[in-house]
DNA sequence: TAATCTTTACAAACTTTTTATAAATCCTTT
DNA sequence: AAAGGATTTATAAAAAGTTTGTAAAGATTA
């Protein structure tokens, strides 16, 4: 049998707390909780978890400092949990390393299937950067044909819906915000044009979503960003 | 009983070329020389050898810019030859897409041990890339003849475009953008004319297409390069 | 001289950008 | 909790800008 993944709660109010690391027990994970970032990082060095839920506000060493850190010696999948409403500092986060953010006040279960979507995420990335063909849930993208199919059809995507795609498939489940999503399609000078992005993601959901108004794959998070989904 | 293993030498010194020549036909390969890169492409497109071994130190083109031709079209397995202790040229070498590699004075017992392990390591690939007939769908290249049959007719083709043409069909289905192709068919140097490649493939397409304002084998793909398809 | 390759020029096709308006989302106030 | 106002997002379509298709003339090679 594998072994429970391990999840590490960092949150300095202690009822919070006590609601995550029973709710994720019950549901099998193996946790820990540190009440600040600076022991969050001495818990990370120890235990070496699998994931990394936090909350922004902390003694010490704040939510966002704590990621910036965590990115600068791993790729682990963080999710931060933010009061509803404060849009930019989930941009902040996103920025600073953060791969998704449940608002608080949250439901375990969203919670939950956050968690196993960013663990699917990260145990579905290549060993090696060298493969050519992406397979992500309905998608398969072949870098080196440039070919996509979708649901076992092709779609003919042009340059720019392409590479958006691309970066979409390389970032499952995780929230990318506009800034980011422009600067990787259009390039550093056009992180400001969000129109571009409106555009281009309304035509990649023509030809990709079997109901593009009300889509499946290509997710908008408001005021933040995209978040692309291969859940069925 | 087995058609003899054709193995293409490229070596610009005519002693060198003799004695491998010698050398290996004594030992039951069927054998040709090229004095430089450019007539050793020819050759290879010609006559389809089973495997090169090529000096680097060559005019016209060098054995690493050979490799790398080579690669982009080919398996076949390649030895080079070069002078003892230059260990970055070595490192050029298998990057540039050597199998192996055999110092300068070397002996024929080693040569020859390199290339059965070579011949041996192929062998066991399948058949596809060895074959001197390419069929893909309508059409039929002969490689050793030279001759192009695209369903079931005929057709003459320039030099370009056979290159052109070979081109494509060792890569069906894959995008090939207007630089591979121009580096594939005209060499590293004109990988920005593009106007060549407009003119060509509308040669091409008057040739094999049956209808060719509206292609079904070369299509192109805006702002990227053409593919090759091969479905009716 | 004939065949092939290169160069040039312009119309047609396509993608990207811009613009405009409707729909959705969020925040504030009651 | 509900309504109104502000901002963001979705969508369509026109405008702008490139690229591609094609013919034909010039250059080169055998």
């Amino acid at each position: 049998m594998t072994q429970p993944s391990r999840i590490l709660v960092v949150d300095d109010e202690p009822q919070i707390a006590r609601v995550l690391r029973t709710g994720l027990k019950t549901h099998g994970y193996d946790v820990r909780v540190a009440a600040d970032g600076l022991s969050a990082l001495e818990t990370f060095n120890d235990w070496n978890p699998d994931l990394v839920v936090t909350d922004l506000s902390m003694p010490n060493l704040d939510g966002l400092e704590l990621c910036r850190r965590l990115r600068q010696v791993s790729q682990i999948p963080i999710i931060v949990l933010s009061v509803r409403g404060e849009e930019k500092i989930k941009v902040e986060s996103l920025d600073a390393g953060a791969d998704d953010y449940v608002t608080k006040p949250f439901g375990m279960d969203e919670l939950l299937a956050r968690v196993r979507a960013q663990l699917r995420r990260t145990a579905a990335l290549p060993k090696s950067e060298a493969s050519p063909v992406l397979e992500v849930g309905d998608f398969r993208v072949d870098l080196e044909a440039r070919s996509v199919f979708v649901r076992g059809a092709e779609v003919h995507l042009t340059p720019k819906e392409y590479e958006l795609l691309v970066h979409f498939v390389r970032n499952v489940g995780k929230v990318l915000t506009h800034h980011t999503l422009l600067g990787a399609v259009w390039g550093g000078n056009y992180t400001e044009q969000g129109e571009y992005l409106r555009v281009f993601v309304g035509q990649l959901r023509k030809k990709i979503e079997p109901n593009p108004s009300t889509p499946r794959y290509i997710l908008t998070e408001p005021w933040v960003g995209y978040r692309f989904n291969s859940d069925s």
